[in-house]
DNA sequence: TTTCGTAACAGATCATACAAGTTGAAGTAA
DNA sequence: TTACTTCAACTTGTATGATCTGTTACGAAA
């Protein structure tokens, strides 16, 4: 019976209430998109409550991307965009790693990424080629010593294989592991000699394979380069 | 040369400052999880501003889970849960209804699932298999005519195997997916004659495969059942 | 018609006061 | 000494009013 002491319905503050109103206002579509809000002193009113309570609830839902507030203009509903969700995984990766995840982030490469320029090659769009294109020339363009910017231009075109997929959920799912990876950059990506024609080649493979809608072919050549990926990290390992 | 026209820099307000500098400083480890920060005066001499513009930065920050506020106690730096991002990402959904979130979900878990069975089956610890075989039982003892429930244990069985895995990268890529699957519960495992036989069936057999840390098998077994969900969902289209 | 200034209005910030919850130490009774 | 109570000194929450800064629309001037 340990239920009648269950905690109590954890006093929500004003601001909270006003926050879940609006909310509720907007997931009900009573307030549409692009839609402007009452300002700041008409809310007050209509609430009842001051303006500091009103604001703290109006900063609450535009730090959730639900509302966007323009100085001088107003306050409007805004398209809640993939991104703000993006960006909330992404911050959760952040904080969550730690570098013994290096191995298991590359072992999920290695499962997943195969498959995904699989999709890429039998879903890729024109101007998914036009990007990876741009990655790949930017990469032979790099300067060899700047090995931070070759990883960011390597990044790029993974994360690009995975817009190419034209699934949003592939994109959910892979790019806060993208954005881990700038931190392993050091680890992985070591000078090490040949490497970098090496690299070009295979990601030249890799898009081709997409290119020509080849999607066993771009499964392998993916394979390949992640395997090379995991290999350079086992030598670093040694040392 | 058009960057020469280019957006000016959105002039951040003063709380957006604010909130920068204390999220830098979690994101850093400057300010460790369950730590307390000062109280608010003391922040707003730090910092050299008002209560008000300390005080929205604040509630930004716990509106994204980065701190806790206790009325009365302090503000704490609280340990960031995949539930804040999942949240993020189902209330997107909710927002914007996507009629092909459901192919799109089907299809990466068609390519990812059966790779992570494979992973299951080689690093399974005994306590995973317990949890399976709970879920299995479970799905067995539930009312046929609840598909509500049943879909649930589905779910936790897949999330299981996912845990089975050993790899905490693959848990927290897979966790939003499958957050999102209650939207397609009435939609795919609708009531087909026995159905369900051939999904305790086809369950029972993933399960025996990762006990028998037989990857392949596992790799199989869970290709068919996530086809079978496919083929479910092809039916249903029909109709 | 175009340009430009300006007034009205929007949100942003500040300062102060008080309400309400939490904590821990001082004090009291057993 | 020990256990309990009380209360003062914190904490955050809310309210109010003044002021600063950016946006918009309108009308006067070119």
């Amino acid at each position: 019976m340990d239920e009648i002491f269950e905690k109590i319905g954890s006093a929500q503050t004003l601001s909270q209430k006003i926050e879940r109103r609006i909310e509720e206002a907007i997931r009900q579509k009573k307030l549409l998109v692009g839609a402007k809000l009452p300002s700041e002193r008409e809310l007050c009113e209509m609430f009842a409550v001051s303006r500091t309570a009103l604001r703290e609830a109006l900063r609450r839902l535009s730090a959730r991307g639900l509302i966007e507030i323009k100085k001088g203009s107003g306050m409007y509903v805004s398209e809640l965009k993939i991104k703000d969700a993006i960006d909330s995984l992404n911050l959760y990766y952040d904080l969550s790693f730690d570098s013994n995840l290096i191995p298991q982030i590359i072992e999920v490469r290695r499962v997943f990424e195969p498959e995904i320029a699989r999709m890429a090659a039998n879903n890729r769009r024109d101007k998914d080629l036009d990007l990876l294109l741009k990655n790949i020339s930017d990469l032979e363009d790099c300067d060899p010593d700047n090995t931070q910017m070759e990883a960011d231009i390597i990044n790029k075109f993974h994360l690009n294989v995975a817009k190419a997929s034209c699934n949003p959920i592939v994109i959910i799912t892979m790019e806060p592991i993208y954005s881990l990876l700038p931190r392993m950059r050091n680890l992985i990506y070591a000078n090490v000699d040949g490497e970098k024609d090496f690299t070009i080649k295979a990601h030249r493979t890799i898009y081709e394979a997409i290119r020509d809608k080849d999607a066993d072919k771009a499964f392998e050549a993916m394979v390949g380069q992640i395997n090379r990926t995991l290999e350079i990290y086992t030598q670093y390992l040694k040392k």
